[in-house]
RNA sequence: GGCGCUAUAGCCAAGUGGUAAGGCAUAGGUCUGCAAAACCUUGAUCCCCGGUUCAAAUCCGGGUGGCGCCUCCA
């Protein structure tokens, strides 16, 4: 399998440090508010990464931390007149109830920075002991940035260049602009953790090199998240890592691309993002993770609710072909027939493009129109009374496809309404009334009944088998 | 100022040298009592101008438009 690096601007063999066994760390939220649309992108494309890995048949030990501790934390907590743990604790939960709908599964270990501090401090004392790190006189203490020679390789910035366009103060305390805090001396009132230095609480970077170090090793294999955390927050976690470890933090980064708005990138700061809750409320959480898949990882992606019903509709024609098949199970008989071999022939052609497509950096583009081309096959094969060996074929080469991509997990693509529910008996009792009228060709009924169901949202279908029905 | 990304049908989106995947929408057809679903058919001089090549959406040069990072942010 080829990904593409951002270490090296290029697409490279994955080659994991041991065999049959992935280390991944993924950057997950700092815990301050629901998550947006653009949150959800990364949540959703590691997610799949580590599924297909898996599905090869490796062994994937997947972390991604919550920051739960930081200065927008602490903001929320007084606007919300309560305190640090109470607003993390209710994001986590909350970011758990989007992950689960975005039918994201739960990372190997969901690490939190204040569960790490003393593998922080760690860290720290041996970068202040090496050198690397210095306490200022208000008890921060800063990460010596140009004292690690490969400072900027991730972000291919040069350092002088950085400095000339970056609008950082120059600080007192800081010996220098480009130094980045790795602990924090906390402000009257504020949370903190006792330490050599001051009582205060770990910068922002330094907490992902704690807990990738202590969860995952001092050398991982992928560290992935959002494009715009190459600059400083990746760039900042490789100097703390390797100058504290010695070794090579990373050996591959993935990057995803922006969801914008307007052609503008999304942000919290910005104020025009939609929360992933919102869009679910309407369209339930599938479209969204479609759309997350419906381009490659790293393009920008322009959200808009007229791309939603699009994903929707999309989806629906996946939802249609599933329920075909369990349709046809319900009466389908027998082995395979003449014939049929050359249907599995073409089932096994499409699994072998879809992992071609996967293995070319993760193409879920490509790998969706896959499926869409076997749907189109199984389809036919469902019209054509095919035996039960070639539907149960069907069956399981479809939800294996999707579940590689984590698609068509619902019970029924979720519209957002309140009430899914429906009185089966009583669909079934109007449904044998309406067949009692066809055969009489009493049309008129007929029609009429299937008008009152839709009104309870249940859509029929006259197949030669009998009825086929689904709720809305 | 530095470093990047991007421009493909009405919409979304793959495709890095051999005359354009897939989805949504549209139109026509088959099937159906009518529908629904399905299936078939239907649509692109690949932003512009040069160049390289037998051959370019794809490589090179130059434009133009859009966006991002360099500051908390997925």
């Amino acid at each position: 399998m080829k990904i593409y690096n951002t270490l090296t601007r290029q697409k490279e063999e994955l080659i994991p440090i041991k065999e049959g066994e992935y280390k991944i760390y993924a950057c997950g939220p700092t815990v301050y508010n629901f998550i947006h649309i653009g949150n959800s992108r990364p949540i959703c494309v590691f997610d799949v990464l580590r599924r297909y890995l898996e599905y090869r048949g490796n062994k994937v030990t997947f972390v991604q931390n919550f920051t739960d501790i930081d200065d927008k934390i602490i903001k929320r907590a007084n606007e919300e007149g309560s305190d640090y743990l109470t607003v993390s604790e209710k994001y986590i939960k909350e970011y758990k109830t989007d992950a689960k709908g975005l039918n994201v599964r739960e990372a190997t270990v969901h690490p939190r920075a204040t569960e790490n501090i003393d593998e922080i401090i760690a860290i720290v004392q041996t970068l202040v002991d090496k050198g690397y790190a210095y306490r200022a006189e208000n008890g921060d203490v800063y990460f010596r940035a140009k004292k690690f020679d490969e400072y900027g390789k991730l972000s291919h910035q040069p350092l002088d260049e950085l400095q000339a366009g970056a609008r950082i103060s120059v600080g007192e305390i800081k010996e220098d602009p480009m130094d980045f805090a790795v602990w924090k001396a906390a402000k009257p009132g504020e949370p903190y953790w006792d330490s050599p230095w001051s009582q205060g609480r770990p910068g922002w970077h330094i907490e992902c090199s704690a807990m990738a170090r202590r969860y995952l090793g001092e050398t991982i294999d992928i560290h992935c998240g959002g494009q715009d955390l190459i600059f400083p927050h990746h760039e900042n976690e490789i100097a703390q890592s390797e100058c504290c470890n010695g070794v090579q933090f990373a050996h591959y980064w993935m990057h995803n691309g922006y969801i914008n708005v307007d052609n503008q990138k999304m942000s919290k700061s910005k104020g025009n993002f939609f929360t992933a809750r919102d869009v679910a409320a309407n369209y339930g959480y599938e479209p969204i993770r479609y759309l997350m898949l419906s381009s490659h990882y790293r393009s920008p992606i322009n959200y808009s609710i007229e791309i939603i019903e699009q994903c929707t509709a999309a989806l629906k024609r996946l939802y249609t072909c599933r329920d075909n098949i369990a349709f046809t199970l319900t009466h389908a008989q027998g082995s395979l027939k003449d014939g049929e071999q050359a249907v599995i022939d073409k089932f096994n052609a499409h699994r072998e493009r879809f992992i071609a497509e996967m293995d070319d950096d993760l193409n879920t583009a490509n790998a969706i129109s896959v499926i869409f081309d076997l749907v189109r096959d199984i389809n036919t094969a469902m019209a054509n009374e095919p035996s039960k060996a070639l539907t149960e074929a069907a069956q399981q080469i479809f939800a294996e496809l999707t579940d590689v991509l984590g698609l068509v997990y619902n019970e029924k693509l979720e519209t957002g309404t309140t009430d899914n529910s429906v009185d089966a008996a009583l669909v079934e009792k109007l449904i044998a009334d309406r067949t009692a009228a066809r055969k009489a060709k009493d049309w008129a009924t007929a029609d009429k009944i299937r008008d009152q169901l839709k009104e309870m949202k249940v859509v029929l279908e006259d197949t030669p088998q009998g009825v086929k029905w689904h709720a809305e």
